[in-house]
DNA sequence: TGCCAAGCATTAGAACCCTAACTACTCTTC
DNA sequence: GAAGAGTAGTTAGGGTTCTAATGCTTGGCA
C-alpha cells in the first residue's frame, strides 16, 4: 500500500552510498584515532589555522554548536589549541597541535585511499557525470526547503 | 599541504547530495511530527506489520541498539505497539497504532512529494546512470571495508 | 555618546548512531 | 535429555547532530 516502493527512490540510493562512504572513512580514521567529523575538522584546521569556530562549522557543513562539541573533544584530548583572539576578545582562534597535525596527516593517508580507491571505479567521463548529477540533486533539493 | 583537494573528493559530492536530502526530508516529515528515521520505521511497518525490531534494523539499515530507541521514542508517543511473540517469547512483535499509521501517511506524502522533485530533475536515461553510479559506489565502498 | 544589529561562543535538551557486552530464548545436534 | 549455535532484546557509554536560547563583543549609525 506504499505509494512509491523504495528501489524507485533516488534517495535511498544516495543514502545507500552515503552510509558506505561514512563506514569507508571511519575504518580509515580509525589508526589516528578520530572520527570522521573530527578528521575533516582538523583538515580545514590545516588549511587554515587561527580560524573561528563558526567560519569552521560553516566549512565542515554544520552548525556552530555542533563544531563547539567536536571542538570541545578534540581539545580534551590535546589535538587543538584555542587562544583568545588579539582584538575580538570574543573569537577563539583555533589551531592544529603537534600531535594534532600528526593525528591529521594519519588519518589523510586512509581518508586519500578510500578517496582514489572510489575515484578509481570510474572512468574521467563517468566520474564527471556522478559529480554533475550529484550537484543537481543538491541544487533541486536545497530549492525544496 | 594537503594531499588532495576537497573538490577532486568524489565523497564530498556524495556528502553534501546526502546533507541536503536529509534536510529536504526532515521538513517534509515536520507536519508529521516525525524524525526520517521514525519515518522509515513506520513506513516499513506499515508493509511488515508484526516484525521484530532486529528485522526491522536491517530494513532501515541501522543496527538494533538504534532502533531500540527510535521504536522506544515511537512507543513512548504512542505511533507503535509492542506485544509478545506467541512461540518465541523473546521477540517483540510491532505494529503501527492507528495514530501511528495516520503519521506514516502524512510524513509519506511529504517524502514522496520530494522524491518526485528529486526525479523530475533528470530524464530517464539520467535517473538510470545516476542510480547505477551510485550503486558503484556503494559496492567499492563496502568491498573496502 | 549611546543604541542596536551582527557575529561568535556556549549551554540545554532531544534524537540518532555506533560498538561492546550481557541476558534470554529457540532450535539443532550429539 | 543436554550442550552449543543463532537470534532477539536490552543496557551502557561515547560521539554527532540539530534547534532554541543566552551572553558577550564589536562596529555602525543616529
Amino acid at each position: 500500500m506504499t505509494s512509491m516502493p523504495p528501489e524507485e527512490r533516488i534517495g535511498s540510493h544516495i543514502k545507500r552510498a552515503e552510509q558506505a562512504l561514512l563506514a569507508a572513512k571511519t575504518t580509515a580514521c580509525k589508526p589516528a584515532a578520530v572520527t570522521v567529523p573530527q578528521y575533516a575538522a582538523l583538515l580545514w584546521l590545516a588549511e587554515k589555522p587561527g580560524i573561528s569556530a563558526a567560519a569552521l562549522a560553516r566549512l565542515c557543513g554544520v552548525t556552530a554548536p555542533t563544531m563547539n562539541t567536536v571542538l570541545k573533544n578534540l581539545h580534551e584530548r590535546g589535538l587543538v589549541e584555542r587562544t583568545p583572539h588579539e582584538w575580538h576578545r570574543n573569537v577563539l582562534e583555533t589551531r592544529l597541535t603537534p600531535e594534532g597535525r600528526a593525528a591529521m596527516e594519519l588519518a589523510d593517508a586512509g581518508a586519500v585511499r578510500v578517496e582514489r580507491a572510489l575515484a578509481a571505479a570510474f572512468s574521467p567521463e563517468e566520474r564527471e557525470q556522478l559529480v554533475a548529477l550529484l550537484g543537481r540533486c543538491a541544487e533541486v533539493l536545497d530549492a525544496l526547503k
